[in-house]
DNA sequence: CCGTATAGACCGACCAGTCGGTCTATATAC
DNA sequence: GTATATAGACCGACTGGTCGGTCTATACGG
C-alpha cells in the first residue's frame, strides 16, 4: 500500500518512536515486547523492522536522543552566561525543563537504562558521565575565576549529578516534590556545598 | 534421612547464595540464568528449586538482604553519637564501609534492582526511600537542635542519597575515586550544602 | 512493473520451572 | 550388629510458553 510519499513515512516511523516512549517508559524495556510497540503505534511488526534494526537498537537510540537534546541546550543556555555561579542556576533550570518536557524519555534513560545487563550498563555509565563533565567543567571555571574556593571537582560533580537524578527521578515516578519546590532547595543546597556564601546566593535569587 | 545435618543443608543453601551475588553482580539480573547459578554454585537446578521459589525471589532477598543490614548497622553507630552534626560523619562512614565489604551486593541493591520492570522498580524505590528516611530523621533532629538552620529536609535527604549513591556507583564499576579520597570531599560537600560552617567542619575533622 | 511500505503468520531459540527418580544418613526393629 | 524403612536432599532431562526476528504476500504510487 503504501503512501509512499515522504510526510507519510516518517510520520509512520514517528508513530513507532513515539509509541516506543510510552511503552518502554510505562513498562520498563524486558516488559515491553515488540509487539506492545507494534499495538500501541498502530502499524505491524513488518513496519517495525522496516524502520528499526531490533528492539535494542531503539531502545538505544531514544537514550541517545534525549541525552544529545539535553546536552545541546545546555552548552547553548551555558554559553550565554559568563559568571560562574550563575551557571549553576541556568543549567538546574534547563535540565528541569528539559526532564519536564520529556518525563517519559527522562525516566527511560535515568531509569530504564541500569541494569539490564552489560550493554546497558555501560551505556549509563557512559551517558551519566558526560553529564558529569559538564558539571566538572563548570566547576573548573568557577574555581579558577575564584568565585568558589578550591576543591575536589570531579567528586563534587558526581554527587551534584548523584543528586539531581534521585530529585528527578523521585519527582518522575511520584510527581513529588514539585521542581518548583525542589529547584530553588536543590539551588542552595548545591551553591552551598561548594562553599558559596548565603549573601552571594542571595544575591543571585534577586535577578 | 539424608544428610539432614543442620551444617550440610545450610551450605549448600548458601553456597546457592553466594553464587546467585557473584553472577546477578557481574552479568545483572536478567543475563542471568538460573543455570548459571546453578553450574557456579556446583549444585543442581533441583537444588536450587529446593530451597529458593524463584530467580525473582532469590534476587529480591538479596537486595531485602542488604538493605537490612546496611539499615541496622546505620541506626546501631546512629544511635551512639549525640551530636546531630557529628552523625553525618559516622552515617557517610558505615555506609562506604558496607558497600565495600558487599561490593557485589551493593552493586546488585544499588543498580541491578533498577530498570528491569515494574516489581523491581517498586523494590529501588522502596530501598532508597528507607535511607532517604533515615537521613532526614537526622537532618529533622539537626534541624530542631538548631545546629543547622532551616531547609527543606525533603529535598535535602532525597540530594543526599542521590549524591551518594552516584559516587558509590562510580567507584563500584571503575575503581575510582577511591573512598579515601571522596569520603572527605564528599563529607564536606553534604555538610556545607545544609550551612554548617568551615569552621565547624573543621572542628569535626579534629576528633 | 518496480521500488517502497505494510501486514501479520510463522519460526525457532531460549529458559524458568517441573517432575520422576536416586542416593544417603538416620531411625527403628529384632 | 544387621536389615529394613523413611525422610528429604539432590539431580538433570524435559516441557511449554514466550518473544525477537524473518519471510512471504500484498498494496500502491509513479
Amino acid at each position: 500500500m503504501a503512501d509512499t510519499s515522504l510526510d507519510t513515512t516518517q510520520e509512520t516511523r514517528s508513530r513507532i518512536l513515539e509509541a516506543a516512549v510510552k511503552v518502554f517508559a510505562s513498562k520498563g524495556y524486558h516488559d515491553t515486547k515488540v509487539d506492545d510497540i507494534v499495538s500501541q503505534s498502530q502499524t505491524s511488526k513488518g513496519s517495525f523492522y522496516f524502520y528499526f534494526p531490533s528492539k535494542q537498537d531503539i531502545f538505544l537510540a531514544l537514550v541517545d536522543t534525549f541525552a544529545d537534546l539535553l546536552e545541546s541546550r545546555l552548552r547553548e543556555r551555558l554559553s550565554a552566561e559568563e559568571s560562574g555561579t550563575a551557571r549553576v542556576d541556568i543549567a538546574l533550570h534547563v535540565c528541569l525543563e528539559t526532564f519536564g518536557q520529556y518525563r517519559s524519555l527522562a525516566k527511560i534513560t535515568l531509569v530504564q537504562a541500569t541494569g539490564l545487563g552489560a550493554a546497558f550498563e555501560e551505556k549509563r555509565q557512559t551517558v551519566n558521565q558526560r553529564f558529569i563533565e559538564i558539571v566538572r567543567e563548570n566547576l573548573d571555571a568557577a574555581v579558577a575565576e575564584g568565585s568558589i574556593p578550591t576543591l575536589d571537582t570531579e567528586v563534587a560533580a558526581c554527587a551534584w549529578v548523584g543528586a539531581l537524578n534521585e530529585i528527578v527521578l523521585r519527582w518522575v515516578y511520584t510527581g513529588q516534590p514539585d521542581p518548583e519546590r525542589s529547584l530553588p532547595a536543590l539551588r542552595k543546597l548545591l551553591l552551598q556545598s561548594v562553599g558559596i556564601s548565603e549573601e552571594r546566593i542571595r544575591q543571585l535569587e534577586e535577578r
